[in-house]
RNA sequence: GUGAGUGUAGCUCAGUCGGCAGAGCACCAGGUUGUGGCCCUGGGGGUCGUGGGUUCAAGUCCCAUCACUCACCCCA
Protein backbone atom coordinates (compact mmCIF):
# COMPACT_ATOMS: atom_id res chain seq x y z
CA UNK A 1 0.00 0.00 0.00
CA UNK A 2 0.90 3.33 -0.60
CA UNK A 3 1.69 5.87 1.93
CA UNK A 4 -0.15 8.91 3.06
CA UNK A 5 2.32 12.18 3.66
CA UNK A 6 2.31 14.52 6.44
CA UNK A 7 1.44 18.00 5.24
CA UNK A 8 4.08 20.07 4.20
CA UNK A 9 5.53 21.98 6.55
CA UNK A 10 3.89 19.87 9.14
CA UNK A 11 5.49 17.97 11.66
CA UNK A 12 5.72 14.63 14.32
CA UNK A 13 7.84 15.48 17.52
CA UNK A 14 9.75 12.10 18.62
CA UNK A 15 12.01 12.39 21.43
CA UNK A 16 14.42 14.32 21.82
CA UNK A 17 13.07 17.25 20.09
CA UNK A 18 9.52 16.59 22.01
CA UNK A 19 11.54 16.85 25.20
CA UNK A 20 12.81 19.87 24.24
CA UNK A 21 9.26 21.40 23.75
CA UNK A 22 8.36 19.83 27.36
CA UNK A 23 11.05 21.59 28.93
CA UNK A 24 10.05 25.25 26.99
CA UNK A 25 6.90 24.91 28.24
CA UNK A 26 7.55 23.52 32.04
CA UNK A 27 9.99 26.69 32.16
CA UNK A 28 7.12 29.24 30.61
CA UNK A 29 4.88 28.01 33.35
CA UNK A 30 7.46 27.92 36.26
CA UNK A 31 8.74 31.50 35.34
CA UNK A 32 5.47 33.13 33.95
CA UNK A 33 3.77 32.20 37.71
CA UNK A 34 6.45 34.16 39.64
CA UNK A 35 4.99 37.25 37.32
CA UNK A 36 1.45 36.04 38.26
CA UNK A 37 0.84 35.78 34.43
CA UNK A 38 -2.31 32.89 34.13
CA UNK A 39 -2.94 30.35 31.28
CA UNK A 40 -5.20 31.14 29.10
CA UNK A 41 -5.81 28.62 26.05
CA UNK A 42 -7.82 29.90 23.47
CA UNK A 43 -9.11 28.06 19.98
CA UNK A 44 -7.21 27.44 16.56
CA UNK A 45 -9.96 28.13 15.05
CA UNK A 46 -11.64 31.41 14.59
CA UNK A 47 -13.62 33.55 12.39
CA UNK A 48 -11.27 35.25 9.61
CA UNK A 49 -12.45 38.64 10.35
CA UNK A 50 -11.04 38.76 13.40
CA UNK A 51 -7.30 38.41 12.21
CA UNK A 52 -8.11 40.75 9.53
CA UNK A 53 -9.42 43.59 11.48
CA UNK A 54 -6.18 42.77 14.06
CA UNK A 55 -3.36 42.09 12.12
CA UNK A 56 -4.36 44.35 9.25
CA UNK A 57 -5.80 43.93 6.18
CA UNK A 58 -2.61 44.92 3.95
CA UNK A 59 -0.34 42.82 5.53
CA UNK A 60 1.83 39.66 4.25
CA UNK A 61 0.10 37.60 7.03
CA UNK A 62 -3.61 38.30 6.18
CA UNK A 63 -2.88 38.70 2.45
CA UNK A 64 -1.28 35.45 1.50
CA UNK A 65 -0.08 33.58 4.65
CA UNK A 66 -3.32 32.27 6.47
CA UNK A 67 -4.66 29.02 6.38
CA UNK A 68 -8.63 30.01 5.43
CA UNK A 69 -11.61 28.05 4.46
CA UNK A 70 -15.08 27.81 4.82
CA UNK A 71 -16.97 25.92 7.12
CA UNK A 72 -20.19 23.43 6.13
CA UNK A 73 -21.82 26.44 6.30
CA UNK A 74 -19.63 28.80 4.31
CA UNK A 75 -18.04 30.98 7.11
CA UNK A 76 -14.92 32.13 6.41
CA UNK A 77 -12.91 30.41 9.44
CA UNK A 78 -9.09 31.36 9.60
CA UNK A 79 -6.31 28.55 11.96
CA UNK A 80 -4.60 31.37 14.03
CA UNK A 81 -1.32 32.63 12.80
CA UNK A 82 -0.55 34.43 15.67
CA UNK A 83 -2.06 34.87 19.23
CA UNK A 84 -2.54 37.65 20.50
CA UNK A 85 -6.20 38.80 18.42
CA UNK A 86 -7.73 35.15 19.74
CA UNK A 87 -6.32 36.02 23.44
CA UNK A 88 -8.13 39.90 22.93
CA UNK A 89 -11.46 38.41 21.77
CA UNK A 90 -11.01 35.95 24.82
CA UNK A 91 -10.90 38.71 27.07
CA UNK A 92 -13.22 40.88 25.63
CA UNK A 93 -15.95 38.22 26.18
CA UNK A 94 -14.75 37.82 29.59
CA UNK A 95 -15.76 39.58 32.85
CA UNK A 96 -11.69 40.76 32.89
CA UNK A 97 -12.65 43.28 30.65
CA UNK A 98 -15.13 44.98 32.59
CA UNK A 99 -13.51 45.06 35.63
CA UNK A 100 -10.90 47.58 35.23
CA UNK A 101 -8.08 45.79 36.55
CA UNK A 102 -5.58 44.87 35.03
CA UNK A 103 -5.11 41.31 33.36
CA UNK A 104 -1.94 38.81 32.78
CA UNK A 105 -2.37 35.94 30.42
CA UNK A 106 0.07 33.73 28.98
CA UNK A 107 -0.99 30.83 26.42
CA UNK A 108 1.52 27.80 24.69
CA UNK A 109 0.25 26.50 21.83
CA UNK A 110 0.57 25.80 17.63
CA UNK A 111 0.14 28.86 15.12
CA UNK A 112 -0.69 28.11 11.58
CA UNK A 113 1.03 30.27 8.47
CA UNK A 114 1.11 28.99 5.03
CA UNK A 115 4.37 29.99 3.60
CA UNK A 116 7.28 28.15 2.10
CA UNK A 117 9.24 26.43 4.89
CA UNK A 118 12.86 26.87 5.76
CA UNK A 119 14.90 26.21 8.70
CA UNK A 120 13.56 27.58 11.37
CA UNK A 121 9.89 28.15 9.74
CA UNK A 122 7.56 25.56 9.45
CA UNK A 123 3.32 25.62 8.47
CA UNK A 124 2.80 24.82 12.11
CA UNK A 125 4.72 26.27 14.72
CA UNK A 126 4.58 26.85 18.19
CA UNK A 127 4.46 30.00 20.47
CA UNK A 128 4.65 31.06 24.00
CA UNK A 129 2.56 34.05 24.66
CA UNK A 130 2.26 36.59 26.89
CA UNK A 131 0.11 39.64 27.24
CA UNK A 132 -0.77 42.08 30.13
CA UNK A 133 -3.84 44.37 29.06
CA UNK A 134 -5.48 47.12 30.81
CA UNK A 135 -1.82 48.90 31.61
CA UNK A 136 -0.20 51.33 29.41
CA UNK A 137 2.62 52.60 32.48
CA UNK A 138 6.33 52.25 31.16
CA UNK A 139 6.73 49.75 33.98
CA UNK A 140 4.54 47.57 32.11
CA UNK A 141 6.93 47.36 29.10
CA UNK A 142 9.81 46.65 31.34
CA UNK A 143 7.43 43.98 33.32
CA UNK A 144 6.96 42.36 29.83
CA UNK A 145 10.63 42.69 28.39
CA UNK A 146 12.38 41.54 31.82
CA UNK A 147 9.70 38.51 31.71
CA UNK A 148 10.70 37.71 28.69
CA UNK A 149 14.05 37.81 29.09
CA UNK A 150 14.34 35.72 32.45
CA UNK A 151 12.52 33.23 30.09
CA UNK A 152 15.01 32.61 27.63
CA UNK A 153 17.55 33.03 30.72
CA UNK A 154 15.56 30.18 31.86
CA UNK A 155 16.25 28.21 29.32
CA UNK A 156 19.96 28.41 29.34
CA UNK A 157 20.45 30.43 26.54
CA UNK A 158 23.09 32.86 25.29
CA UNK A 159 24.25 35.15 22.78
CA UNK A 160 20.45 36.80 22.49
CA UNK A 161 20.36 39.90 21.40
CA UNK A 162 17.37 42.36 21.93
CA UNK A 163 16.67 45.10 19.86
CA UNK A 164 14.13 47.85 20.58
CA UNK A 165 12.39 50.44 18.81
CA UNK A 166 9.39 52.91 19.62
CA UNK A 167 7.04 53.29 16.81
CA UNK A 168 4.83 56.29 17.99
CA UNK A 169 1.59 56.90 18.55
CA UNK A 170 -1.51 58.13 16.75
CA UNK A 171 -0.64 61.36 17.33
CA UNK A 172 3.04 61.35 16.35
CA UNK A 173 3.08 58.29 13.56
CA UNK A 174 1.25 59.82 10.89
CA UNK A 175 3.29 62.86 10.64
CA UNK A 176 6.55 60.71 10.25
CA UNK A 177 5.26 58.38 7.83
CA UNK A 178 4.49 61.63 5.40
CA UNK A 179 8.20 63.22 6.12
CA UNK A 180 9.49 60.05 5.35
CA UNK A 181 7.70 59.29 2.39
CA UNK A 182 8.65 63.04 1.38
CA UNK A 183 12.30 61.85 1.97
CA UNK A 184 11.92 58.50 0.11
CA UNK A 185 10.25 60.30 -2.84
CA UNK A 186 13.11 63.01 -3.07
CA UNK A 187 15.40 60.16 -3.66
CA UNK A 188 16.69 58.55 -7.21
CA UNK A 189 14.63 55.67 -7.85
CA UNK A 190 17.27 53.73 -9.25
CA UNK A 191 18.89 53.75 -5.51
CA UNK A 192 16.19 51.16 -4.14
CA UNK A 193 15.74 47.71 -4.89
CA UNK A 194 13.24 46.70 -7.05
CA UNK A 195 10.77 45.89 -3.63
CA UNK A 196 11.19 49.22 -2.04
CA UNK A 197 10.81 51.18 -5.26
CA UNK A 198 6.92 49.95 -4.97
CA UNK A 199 7.33 49.93 -0.94
CA UNK A 200 8.60 53.49 -1.02
CA UNK A 201 5.30 54.46 -1.60
CA UNK A 202 2.47 52.11 0.30
CA UNK A 203 4.89 51.25 3.79
CA UNK A 204 8.27 53.59 3.60
CA UNK A 205 8.89 52.75 7.31
CA UNK A 206 9.46 48.83 5.53
CA UNK A 207 12.13 50.41 3.27
CA UNK A 208 14.18 51.35 6.45
CA UNK A 209 14.48 47.70 7.30
CA UNK A 210 15.54 46.58 3.71
CA UNK A 211 18.80 44.47 3.91
CA UNK A 212 19.77 45.57 0.11
CA UNK A 213 22.84 47.58 0.22
CA UNK A 214 21.21 50.92 -1.78
CA UNK A 215 18.32 50.60 0.63
CA UNK A 216 20.34 50.35 3.77
CA UNK A 217 22.68 53.77 2.12
CA UNK A 218 19.48 55.63 2.08
CA UNK A 219 18.15 54.21 5.72
CA UNK A 220 21.28 55.43 6.73
CA UNK A 221 20.41 58.88 6.33
CA UNK A 222 16.70 58.85 6.67
CA UNK A 223 14.77 60.69 9.22
CA UNK A 224 13.92 58.45 12.10
CA UNK A 225 10.83 57.48 14.04
CA UNK A 226 12.77 57.56 17.35
CA UNK A 227 14.07 61.37 16.49
CA UNK A 228 10.29 62.25 15.85
CA UNK A 229 7.95 61.08 18.62
CA UNK A 230 5.42 63.26 20.70
CA UNK A 231 6.26 64.52 23.89
CA UNK A 232 4.44 61.77 25.38
CA UNK A 233 5.80 58.56 23.13
CA UNK A 234 9.49 60.18 24.29
CA UNK A 235 9.09 60.32 27.45
CA UNK A 236 7.36 56.53 27.80
CA UNK A 237 9.91 55.11 25.83
CA UNK A 238 13.00 56.97 27.82
CA UNK A 239 11.38 55.65 30.79
CA UNK A 240 11.09 51.98 29.76
CA UNK A 241 14.87 52.56 28.21
CA UNK A 242 16.18 53.47 31.65
CA UNK A 243 14.54 50.95 33.68
CA UNK A 244 15.56 48.43 31.65
CA UNK A 245 18.79 49.63 32.17
CA UNK A 246 18.27 49.80 35.77
CA UNK A 247 17.61 46.35 35.52
CA UNK A 248 20.63 45.22 33.83
CA UNK A 249 19.14 43.50 30.67
CA UNK A 250 21.25 45.05 27.25
CA UNK A 251 19.93 46.31 24.73
CA UNK A 252 19.83 47.53 21.13
CA UNK A 253 18.33 50.71 19.81
CA UNK A 254 17.25 49.90 16.36
CA UNK A 255 15.56 52.34 14.63
CA UNK A 256 14.71 50.48 11.54
CA UNK A 257 13.07 47.49 13.55
CA UNK A 258 9.59 47.71 12.20
CA UNK A 259 6.97 44.82 12.58
CA UNK A 260 4.76 43.35 10.20
CA UNK A 261 1.79 43.10 12.01
CA UNK A 262 -0.25 46.65 11.85
CA UNK A 263 -1.56 46.42 15.61
CA UNK A 264 1.79 47.77 17.32
CA UNK A 265 2.55 51.25 18.45
CA UNK A 266 5.03 52.47 20.56
CA UNK A 267 7.37 50.29 22.30
CA UNK A 268 8.07 47.10 19.82
CA UNK A 269 11.07 44.95 20.32
CA UNK A 270 12.98 41.37 19.03
CA UNK A 271 14.97 38.98 19.97
CA UNK A 272 17.58 37.75 17.47
CA UNK A 273 19.96 34.94 17.33
CA UNK A 274 22.72 34.50 14.85
CA UNK A 275 23.13 31.00 15.21
CA UNK A 276 19.55 29.51 13.76
CA UNK A 277 20.19 30.40 10.01
CA UNK A 278 18.33 33.65 8.67
CA UNK A 279 15.14 33.58 10.19
CA UNK A 280 16.87 34.79 13.21
CA UNK A 281 14.24 36.60 15.59
CA UNK A 282 13.43 33.78 18.26
CA UNK A 283 10.91 36.17 20.03
CA UNK A 284 9.50 39.78 19.45
CA UNK A 285 6.32 41.41 20.34
CA UNK A 286 5.49 45.15 21.29
CA UNK A 287 2.53 47.68 22.53
CA UNK A 288 -0.95 47.65 21.18
CA UNK A 289 -3.12 50.39 22.64
CA UNK A 290 -5.85 50.60 20.17
CA UNK A 291 -6.62 46.83 19.74
CA UNK A 292 -8.65 46.05 22.23
CA UNK A 293 -11.04 49.11 21.45
CA UNK A 294 -10.54 48.32 17.49
CA UNK A 295 -11.72 44.75 18.19
CA UNK A 296 -15.15 46.05 20.30
CA UNK A 297 -14.03 46.23 23.51
CA UNK A 298 -13.18 48.55 26.26
CA UNK A 299 -10.37 51.51 25.31
CA UNK A 300 -7.67 49.64 27.51
CA UNK A 301 -4.13 49.51 26.46
CA UNK A 302 -2.35 46.59 26.05
CA UNK A 303 1.09 44.90 25.61
CA UNK A 304 3.03 41.19 24.96
CA UNK A 305 5.11 39.22 22.84
CA UNK A 306 5.67 35.61 21.00
CA UNK A 307 8.53 33.17 21.20
CA UNK A 308 8.67 30.59 18.36
CA UNK A 309 9.41 27.68 20.04
CA UNK A 310 10.98 26.11 16.86
CA UNK A 311 13.46 28.43 16.95
CA UNK A 312 14.49 28.04 20.66
CA UNK A 313 14.57 24.44 19.75
CA UNK A 314 17.43 25.13 17.53
CA UNK A 315 19.32 26.40 20.53
CA UNK A 316 18.48 24.08 23.18
CA UNK A 317 21.33 21.52 22.84
CA UNK A 318 21.30 18.10 24.73
CA UNK A 319 17.40 18.36 26.63
CA UNK A 320 16.36 14.74 27.64
CA UNK A 321 14.29 13.07 29.70
CA UNK A 322 15.35 11.28 33.25
CA UNK A 323 16.82 8.32 33.14
CA UNK A 324 14.17 5.25 33.82
CA UNK A 325 14.88 3.85 37.51
CA UNK A 326 14.78 0.13 36.38
CA UNK A 327 14.49 -2.75 33.54
CA UNK A 328 12.85 -5.68 34.43
CA UNK A 329 14.83 -8.50 32.16
CA UNK A 330 12.69 -11.94 32.55
CA UNK A 331 15.26 -15.27 31.98
CA UNK A 332 12.16 -17.52 32.08
CA UNK A 333 8.68 -17.64 30.81
CA UNK A 334 8.28 -19.75 34.32
CA UNK A 335 9.03 -15.93 35.89
CA UNK A 336 7.02 -13.29 33.54
CA UNK A 337 3.61 -13.52 35.80
CA UNK A 338 5.80 -12.81 38.92
CA UNK A 339 8.04 -10.06 36.86
CA UNK A 340 5.17 -8.29 35.91
CA UNK A 341 3.53 -8.37 39.12
CA UNK A 342 6.85 -7.38 40.90
CA UNK A 343 6.77 -4.15 37.85
CA UNK A 344 3.42 -2.76 38.80
CA UNK A 345 4.14 -2.69 43.01
CA UNK A 346 7.35 -0.97 41.84
CA UNK A 347 5.54 1.50 39.79
CA UNK A 348 2.96 2.26 42.70
CA UNK A 349 5.44 2.74 44.44
CA UNK A 350 6.37 5.73 42.32
CA UNK A 351 9.53 4.01 40.39
CA UNK A 352 9.98 4.56 36.38
CA UNK A 353 10.49 1.79 34.65
CA UNK A 354 9.81 -0.84 31.71
CA UNK A 355 9.74 -4.75 31.05
CA UNK A 356 10.78 -6.79 28.51
CA UNK A 357 7.95 -9.46 27.61
CA UNK A 358 10.88 -10.86 25.49
CA UNK A 359 12.81 -14.32 27.18
CA UNK A 360 16.10 -13.71 26.11
CA UNK A 361 19.57 -14.36 27.49
CA UNK A 362 21.23 -12.38 30.35
CA UNK A 363 23.79 -11.08 28.11
CA UNK A 364 21.18 -9.93 25.72
CA UNK A 365 18.97 -8.28 28.71
CA UNK A 366 21.86 -6.33 29.93
CA UNK A 367 22.80 -5.00 26.05
CA UNK A 368 19.03 -3.58 26.01
CA UNK A 369 19.36 -2.03 29.97
CA UNK A 370 22.65 -0.42 29.35
CA UNK A 371 21.26 1.30 25.75
CA UNK A 372 18.36 2.09 27.51
CA UNK A 373 20.89 4.07 30.34
CA UNK A 374 18.33 2.48 33.54
CA UNK A 375 19.72 2.74 36.54
CA UNK A 376 19.27 -0.28 37.42
CA UNK A 377 18.65 -4.06 35.91
CA UNK A 378 16.46 -6.47 37.77
CA UNK A 379 17.10 -9.74 36.51
CA UNK A 380 14.13 -12.43 37.26
CA UNK A 381 15.06 -16.16 36.27
CA UNK A 382 14.27 -19.90 37.54
CA UNK A 383 16.99 -19.67 40.21
CA UNK A 384 15.58 -16.76 41.62
CA UNK A 385 12.02 -18.38 41.51
CA UNK A 386 13.21 -21.13 43.38
CA UNK A 387 14.24 -18.55 45.86
CA UNK A 388 11.84 -16.17 46.02
CA UNK A 389 14.69 -13.60 44.87
CA UNK A 390 15.35 -11.12 42.64
CA UNK A 391 18.52 -9.66 41.16
CA UNK A 392 19.01 -5.91 40.92
CA UNK A 393 21.90 -5.25 39.49
CA UNK A 394 23.22 -1.41 39.81
CA UNK A 395 24.06 -0.63 36.13
CA UNK A 396 26.91 2.61 36.95
CA UNK A 397 28.82 0.52 39.36
CA UNK A 398 27.96 -3.02 38.24
CA UNK A 399 27.59 -3.58 41.96
CA UNK A 400 24.58 -6.45 42.18
CA UNK A 401 23.27 -8.68 44.89
CA UNK A 402 19.50 -10.55 45.19
CA UNK A 403 16.71 -9.41 47.46
CA UNK A 404 14.05 -11.04 48.53
CA UNK A 405 11.12 -10.40 46.08
CA UNK A 406 8.97 -8.71 48.51
CA UNK A 407 11.62 -6.24 49.04
CA UNK A 408 12.70 -5.19 45.76
CA UNK A 409 11.28 -1.67 46.17
CA UNK A 410 13.54 -1.46 49.49
CA UNK A 411 16.39 -2.78 47.31
CA UNK A 412 15.69 -0.30 44.82
CA UNK A 413 15.80 2.53 47.51
CA UNK A 414 18.99 1.33 48.44
CA UNK A 415 20.69 1.65 44.98
CA UNK A 416 19.32 4.98 44.76
CA UNK A 417 20.78 6.54 48.07
CA UNK A 418 23.31 9.12 47.76
CA UNK A 419 26.80 8.47 48.62
C1' G B 1 4.75 33.43 -4.90
C1' U B 2 10.36 33.28 -6.83
C1' G B 3 15.25 30.82 -7.07
C1' A B 4 18.93 27.00 -6.06
C1' G B 5 20.03 22.14 -4.32
C1' U B 6 19.16 17.00 -2.68
C1' G B 7 16.49 11.99 -2.98
C1' U B 8 20.83 4.85 -2.75
C1' A B 9 20.03 0.00 3.94
C1' G B 10 16.89 2.26 10.21
C1' C B 11 20.75 6.83 10.16
C1' U B 12 25.01 9.51 7.66
C1' C B 13 26.67 8.94 2.96
C1' A B 14 30.19 6.55 -1.20
C1' G B 15 29.09 4.49 -6.00
C1' U B 16 34.62 6.48 -11.39
C1' C B 17 33.75 6.15 -18.35
C1' G B 18 26.64 3.20 -18.36
C1' G B 19 28.76 -3.21 -16.87
C1' C B 20 26.87 -8.25 -10.44
C1' A B 21 24.23 -2.78 -4.78
C1' G B 22 28.65 -0.66 -1.06
C1' A B 23 30.95 1.53 3.70
C1' G B 24 30.56 3.48 8.65
C1' C B 25 27.17 3.72 12.50
C1' A B 26 22.73 1.30 14.29
C1' C B 27 20.19 -3.55 14.85
C1' C B 28 20.42 -9.16 15.93
C1' A B 29 23.42 -13.44 17.36
C1' G B 30 27.97 -15.64 19.04
C1' G B 31 33.05 -15.20 21.47
C1' U B 32 32.21 -22.21 27.26
C1' U B 33 27.27 -23.02 32.34
C1' G B 34 22.98 -16.90 33.82
C1' U B 35 25.95 -10.86 33.43
C1' G B 36 26.03 -4.78 30.00
C1' G B 37 29.62 -0.93 28.33
C1' C B 38 35.50 -1.89 25.14
C1' C B 39 37.14 -5.45 21.52
C1' C B 40 36.61 -9.61 17.83
C1' U B 41 33.56 -12.78 14.47
C1' G B 42 29.16 -13.64 11.91
C1' G B 43 24.14 -12.29 10.33
C1' G B 44 19.56 -9.87 8.79
C1' G B 45 18.23 -5.98 6.13
C1' G B 46 17.48 -2.23 -0.70
C1' U B 47 10.87 -0.74 -5.32
C1' C B 48 18.62 3.12 -5.82
C1' G B 49 11.71 8.59 -4.35
C1' U B 50 7.97 7.43 -8.47
C1' G B 51 6.63 6.91 -13.78
C1' G B 52 8.30 6.86 -18.62
C1' G B 53 12.39 7.16 -22.45
C1' U B 54 17.48 5.99 -24.73
C1' U B 55 20.60 1.45 -24.61
C1' C B 56 22.69 -5.29 -25.43
C1' A B 57 22.92 -3.17 -20.44
C1' A B 58 20.62 2.60 -16.32
C1' G B 59 21.76 4.04 -9.24
C1' U B 60 24.58 6.46 -13.33
C1' C B 61 22.15 9.60 -19.47
C1' C B 62 17.17 12.21 -21.01
C1' C B 63 11.93 13.75 -19.84
C1' A B 64 8.08 14.12 -16.39
C1' U B 65 6.38 13.87 -11.48
C1' C B 66 6.45 13.64 -6.10
C1' A B 67 8.98 14.61 -1.62
C1' C B 68 12.55 17.10 1.19
C1' U B 69 16.30 21.08 2.17
C1' C B 70 18.18 25.99 1.94
C1' A B 71 17.57 30.99 0.43
C1' C B 72 14.44 35.33 -1.27
C1' C B 73 10.03 37.39 0.67
C1' C B 74 7.89 37.71 5.42
C1' C B 75 8.05 36.56 10.43
C1' A B 76 8.17 33.67 15.87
Amino acid sequence: MSRVNKIKGFFDLFPPESTSYTFMEDKAREIFARYAYLELRTPILEHTELFARSIGQETDVVQKEMYTFPDRRNRSLTMRPEATAGVIRAYIDSPAASSGNVSRFFTLGPMFRYERPQKGRTRQFHQVNAEMLGEDSPYADAEILSMLWGYLQSLGLKKLTLEINSLGCPACRPGFDARLKTFLGDMDRDVFCEDCQRRAGSNPLRVLDCKAPGCRAVAAGAPRIVDNLCPECKEHFDRVLAILESFGIFYELNPFLVRGLDYYQRTTFEVISNDIGSQSAVAGGGRYDGLVKDLGGPGVPGIGFACGMERLALLLQGIQDRPMDFYMAVLHEEAMDKAMLMVSRLRSKGYRGEMSFQVRSVKSHLRQANKKNVKTCLLLGLDEMYKNQVQVKDMSTGVQRAVSQDDAEQALGLVFQPR
